[in-house]
DNA sequence: CTTTTAATGTAATATCGTAACAGTTTAACT
DNA sequence: AGTTAAACTGTTACGATATTACATTAAAAG
């Protein structure tokens, strides 16, 4: 019998506007750091600031070049920093296939996330689908293997490039 | 309704003896070859042949140490290319969490791969289940995404180092 | 046997990520 | 407030991973 809810998907429209996603990010993190008594320092806010403003993947450089504010160029532990941080506090991922970071889409909603990469427009969407998890942690069980982590990438064609041919 | 067949998983065991599966897939490797048209050449052999040597993922770098025969010094783009061709031939793969690579341990039967990384003795394993496969392709096309590539890589704790704690 | 394609050799460089350590800020506790 | 401990920052240097470019050589196809 097939699971027939609604599958959580997220992935950005082309004219899909930033700003309010970004502010519900910034938002979602300082409450978040106020529960679990953690400091959003200005790093922490502007790195995850940048990375949000953009569902392309951002590698460590990229993110780095923007924080050039007030003329100083940052280390790169600089920005490595940051990105540990907001990548335990699930806020942001990382794409393994890529080296690149994204702003997590599904905060607080204990996610199980899988990444779909349109090679064309190189924006990444989030699937987040129990089936999928629960598939590899129930396979991955009855090969004698206890799983801690899943990474799961997905790259192809997104639904609007496959349209615009 | 449940799949009941056996899921084909590979996992090195401790005592597993390496040489045997090296010449198996040196085999493979060379009639894989002839079937396509393709060389065979003395880097690519031996790159193989590293690689299949270890069931841990090994790092270019690590493969081009190993390369040293005859004292000279190979540059990395030599291990590179060597395992961007293995790669595309399927006799090799890739583990964008390690930045490493791996033996296929399913040459030939069309494999729907997912890797098995024990964190703590760093074998990998293989697991081909197609029902994996299957749920992330519906589920992908469900959300509007159209797959070329799967990437799965599930980090955890094999069944021999559970059993020894 | 010559033309074309594929592979190699070599050097340089780009990209990604971390170690180490001194200095500073913040939080927590007298 | 003043003291201490913990967390964060600044800075330098370096390590690890991967690619570009181009000249040369070897192999396959005609």
């Amino acid at each position: 019998m097939e699971d027939m809810e609604a599958l959580p998907v997220r992935f950005p429209s082309r004219q899909h506007n930033h700003s309010s996603c970004v502010n519900k990010l910034l938002g979602d993190a300082e409450e978040e750091c106020r529960r679990q008594k953690l400091r959003f320092t200005e790093h922490r806010r502007k790195v995850l600031e940048i990375i949000a403003s953009s569902h392309k993947p951002l590698g460590a450089y990229d993110i780095l070049e923007q924080m050039n504010f007030s003329g100083r160029r940052q280390a790169p532990v600089v920005a490595y920093r940051a990105l540990d941080f907001l990548i335990n506090l699930g806020l942001v991922h990382r794409l393994n296939s890529l080296n690149a970071f994204v702003a997590c889409m599904a905060v607080g909603e204990d996610h199980a996330a899988q990444f779909l990469i349109c090679r064309q427009c190189k924006n990444v969407g989030e699937l987040n689908s129990n089936r999928v998890s629960e598939r590899i942690e129930k396979d991955a069980v009855e090969a004698g293997f206890q799983v801690d982590q899943q990474l799961v990438e997905i790259i192809g064609i997104c639904y609007e490039c496959a349209e615009s041919g």
